[in-house]
RNA sequence: GCAGCUGUAGCUCAGCUGGUUAGAGCACUAGUUUGUGGAACUAGGGGUCGGUGGUUCGAACCCACCCAGCUGUACCA
């Protein structure tokens, strides 16, 4: 008996896994039609790959980093080690590389899927959510960059989305190749401590990335970070090139040509945009919301980009010996679900049932015969599902925001005339079946 | 990983310098109203005060260690 407490089984949820409900699920719903929609019409084709890959398929021949385990959910089965995919590139290039001889070339798909990741969720960072993910396969025509660009966009702004509410900022790994010649920086290991210096001035600020770029930073909790160990000469070049406004890379510069031949106005020139992935080779791009978001304490969050992507020409290559250049875009679906429930109201109909009173067990057929002519005409609707007093049946129906009750006991069903409620003004009305629908209609 | 902060009812939290049976609001259950919700009133259920060890006549409160969460930072294929 005393054991009995600790057997009580845990009510937590798992660190970063998070219930959704039915107001952000069918804002989600909203977007991803809207995505579907877009992607018809664009051309692209839909696939889904399984949540499960083999760990070396989606991991070790990523040239970034040598850890099969980090940052994945992973477990053995067999001999073998499978993982819960950490994104849709690693997968869609695993499936490129296997259906290769088959696939057309270019090939253009876009998939929805979650994915999972073995680190700490921060705030709206969860370690399961949805992701959106749009590429082009087998093609170096910088055209599919832009695509990619006018086609994000034309999902924000279907979403509801204003042109000021978000900016597509485009850069190129080329530019950072190009500032570390420049620089004379050859050590890979210092390259990459400017770059993910850099790619915190959004968040820092110039002045904080500086220390970085320098010996170091103390951030506000006392940590303390080594910097890049960069002298002042090369930071103040470095400073001047990172702030430029017009590019000059040649992809950038032909990505905007096309641009204007789309008409597509809504982005920006930014060397700062770094992205983490380093199998980028190209251009890259992301997508930030230029509005405020705040968490469920009310405070304004950093929120940072929803998405954003770029070229990868190499990755495929890894599987064997294809030569064959790409280019995609990533969008966190749960976080722009999170940052649109926020920008308006959406009105979306959640239609809960209208609830038909059980008085007497006996009468359920008289229910039921009522219940089938609501539902023969799709509307949402039920017989009480429990037990209990008609007090606290009208509990329930308030509880679950049922826009009306019907009222059919003893008294109704002899008169033949079932009482209507409408639970937002109160008012009841005693009506022939016959144009129960027309009022209920009326009422929703 | 590192640093700071925080763990008291389902939720949000109070509990003064350690002192009888640990509190509030919300939520829940029942009743006032045995055929009428959203309001009010009344009553009620629900806590090894994160865990373990220590100090003390006495610990939610002090000390040590552990665990968990939050925030920042690092890493992030």
């Amino acid at each position: 008996m005393e054991k009995d407490k600790k057997l009580k089984p845990s009510k937590e949820l798992p660190l970063g896994f998070v219930d959704r409900q039915e107001k952000e699920l069918l804002t989600r719903d909203f977007i991803i039609s809207n995505i579907k929609e877009v992607m018809i019409k664009y051309g692209f084709q839909y696939l889904e790959t399984p949540s499960f890959e083999y760990s070396e398929s989606i991991g070790k021949y990523l040239p970034d980093k040598e850890r099969p385990d980090q940052g994945v959910f992973s477990f053995q089965d067999e001999k073998k080690w499978l993982s819960l995919r950490y994104d849709l590139t690693a997968p869609l290039a695993r499936y490129v590389a296997k259906n290769y001889l088959e696939i057309p070339k270019p090939f253009k798909r876009y998939q929805l899927g979650t994915v999972w990741r073995n680190e700490k969720p921060g705030p709206g960072r969860f370690r399961e959510f949805l992701q959106f993910d749009a590429d082009f396969i087998g093609t170096k025509n910088l055209q599919a960059d832009a695509e990619l660009c006018v086609l994000i966009s034309e999902i924000l702004e279907k979403c509801g989305l204003a042109k000021k509410d978000y900016t597509v900022k485009i850069s190129s790994r080329k530019f950072t190749e190009d500032l570390f010649a420049e620089l004379k920086i050859s050590s890979k290991g210092q390259a990459s401590t400017v770059l993910r210096a850099l790619d915190k001035i959004d968040r820092l600020g110039w002045s904080e990335v500086k220390k970085l770029l320098a010996t170091g930073r103390k951030d506000d909790s006392g940590d303390y970070t080594d910097g890049a160990n960069l002298n002042d000469e090369q930071i103040l070049t470095l400073e001047k090139k990172i702030k430029e406004t017009k590019p000059s890379t040649e992809d950038v510069l032909e990505i905007i040509k096309i641009f204007e031949s789309y008409n597509f106005t809504n982005y920006q020139y930014d060397p700062s945009v770094i992205r983490g992935l380093e199998y980028y080779t190209g251009p890259i791009f992301e997508v930030n919301l230029n509005f405020e978001v705040k968490n469920n304490k009310g405070q304004t969050i950093q929120f940072g980009s929803i998405g954003g992507g770029g070229r990868y020409d190499n990755l495929i290559n890894n599987f064997g010996n294809l030569d064959c250049p790409a280019t995609g875009i990533s969008v966190g679906i749960d976080r722009l679900v999170y940052a649109l429930m926020q920008k308006k109201e959406f009105n979306l109909k959640t239609s809960k049932p209208v609830v038909i009173c059980v008085f007497n067990k006996a009468d359920l057929g008289e229910y039921i015969k009522i219940l089938k002519i609501l539902r023969e005409e799709n509307i949402s609707s039920e017989v009480y599902p429990g037990e209990g007093n008609l007090k606290k049946q009208m509990q329930y129906a308030n509880k679950i925001n049922s826009p009306a009750v019907i009222l059919y006991g003893e008294n109704e069903i002899n008169s033949g005339k079932p009482t209507l409620r409408d639970l937002k003004s109160g008012k009841e009305q005693s009506i022939e079946i016959k144009s129960l629908v027309n009022e209920i209609k009326k009422i929703l």
